[in-house]
DNA sequence: TATGAATGAGAATTCATTCAT
DNA sequence: CATGAATGAATTCTCATTCAT
């Protein structure tokens, strides 16, 4: 009981600080992992005060469940525009191109991400089990169909979206080791080409 | 400082321990990130004292380097195998497949490893920029040679290498992941067969 | 850092807990030395909690510091009311006689300044090379011109400085000593009329 | 029971390494003061293992009392050697050269006492209160009976020693500070001449 | 004698959270 | 809404001492 936010409408300010919080947070959570992050961070680059960011959010794990539970809708979203009427290797490779975007428009939310999996997503574990899993079993049966009408190459459907998944977000996740192998190159176009070129060669039926 | 273990010859129990001790943190921080883990908890899976740890270790950060050092040996080993006088895409899926391997065999290395770039790699850029820079630059080179041979399909070698890295740790770093969205299939099997035609597909000249 | 004590002006209470922090340190520091000093020792005497301290402090060295500093100022104050233009005896017996007073008055000051320097001075080397030095100097330039112009009996001025500190602070830091040695008899009137008595006529013209 | 030295004579290994250790703990005790100093410091200097220390005294304090005890003996040995039966003024300069001397030749010894009286004297009660006591006692009578006879300017007895002992101790005590005020200078002839004049001026009859 | 190994009792410090205003 | 003040529960690390050989 007692606490800040009740059900009722939020206030301008009430959103506008609700935001500043959750982006500091992204900023610290993804960069220095769950338990590396401290409130006093948060609230630094927040300009607000710790005990008002308590006013917000009932703890540390409360801001840091509702940046997974916005970030998983946005993440999902681009796996939902694939079109089943569409032409399948396009449908894809936009797909491919929509999550590399992404990844260079949201790299702080690709390690949010891929922290929470790594370790085991202890807080994400739903979201994984429900969302998810229905959405990817959706996908493979339409890449199945897809293939099964020969329009498209034969592959594990499943392995296509890891290897779509794994492959667009290391470019935000081991930002870190990219940069120095790839010293001053154009990373992102090398990456967007390269990645057009590999599921071109492979799903082309 | 002038305690525990010195430069001498370690002894058996030294060895043992000392290997105990990296075997229990390298479980621990591959789960629970370099800040998440504790010595207590290191410890307790160690099954040894705290202060006995730090009797073999100067502290948090010694035992998280020290894994770290062992690690970026066996990790990049498979790249340095990667024969110049051999067929291309032999070699080049022979690499992918021993990535693999690597990823089911130790995915905590693998963990640890992700952990660390995705906080920026700062116990790690020694490593990053020396070892590992060179190492790529070279295979960089190996693999451009093979394609202006007209042994290879055209790719940017380094984004080839990347993907490779992305699609076979991914089994490892995403396993929470993906163990959900596979339910009881066999993940290895169609792994393995999945990227070899993926950079069969690719790659065949 | 980010947490605590803000640069901002200090509230009432804030000036109360620094006061009766800095109070019980001087009592801890000045009898253990800062090593053999601990915070649970110097929140017990100041009445609170650990963690309360160090929201005032940065740490056990912050404090030892902060009361080192208002220390010096303080210690060096009398050196400075010296008055090249009075009658050169009286000038230097006011100070020897205030130099004991405040080993009596400030007793612990006085230890917890000999414990520093006994230590070789590792806190304190800035203090002693620039405030220091240069009042020193000062002193012993006016002393000298005192000499010269034959109203003081010629000494060297730095060793007749030391001999004052020695003799004054003899009383604070060696009490334990004194206090054993004397049993019941006024120590603090003896060595007035004893110091008085030593640099009158070691000074008398 | 079971400790290491017995009653017994001891063997010349024994004697050399009991001999190392108290050196090493001098110059440790006396540097860092009691709780600052460690076990693993004074054997590093020592040249032997922790364990060895340890056969060789019951524990930290047991060094360090020894170590006081040793001191008392050679520091209050120039007091013993005043003779009653010679030239007044004499004697007492000549105990305080002795006593400067003893300064610049064992400034180690001298600190370690400085530290332990400054503290209180915890682990020296005894000596105080007996030794020292009656030989301070003895001192003033015979210096009394001098000034009763005239041979000597009249000063009270006690604060002429305590003057005697702060003064020359100094030198060591404070040695950090001496050294940033008095530069380049030779500080030992300085302070000799000094004394020399002090204490004459101020006793001559 | 000597030492490698081990530990219990601290000690400083951090941090999420609560309290009071 | 907001924040200054406070703290309990860790968490890393130190150190005198003991054990076993």
């Amino acid at each position: 009981m007692a606490e800040g936010i009740t059900a009722k409408k939020p206030t301008r300010i009430q959103l506008r600080n609700r935001k500043r919080i959750l982006d500091a947070a992204l900023d610290v959570f993804s960069q220095h992992g769950y338990r590396g992050a401290t409130l006093d961070q948060i609230a630094a680059e927040a300009g607000l005060s710790k005990p008002n960011i308590l006013y917000y959010f009932e703890g540390k794990e409360d801001i840091h469940v509702t940046l997974l539970n916005k970030l998983m809708d946005a993440w999902l979203d681009p796996l939902r525009h694939i079109d089943p009427h569409g032409d399948p290797l396009e449908e894809i490779l936009r797909y491919v191109h929509r999550k590399l975007e992404m990844s260079r428009e949201f790299p702080r939310e690709s390690r949010l991400f891929a922290n929470e999996v790594l370790q085991g997503a202890p807080r994400m574990g739903p979201h994984l089990e429900t969302g998810l899993k229905e959405l990817v079993d959706d996908t493979a049966r339409v890449i199945e169909d897809w293939i099964a009408q020969g329009r498209l190459a034969p592959v594990d459907p499943r392995h296509l979206i890891f290897s779509i998944w794994a492959t667009t977000q290391h470019y935000a996740d081991f930002d870190a080791q990219v940069q120095v192998l790839m010293e001053g190159r154009d990373v992102h176009k090398g990456a967007s080409e390269f990645l057009d070129t590999l599921y071109r060669r492979m799903l082309a039926p």
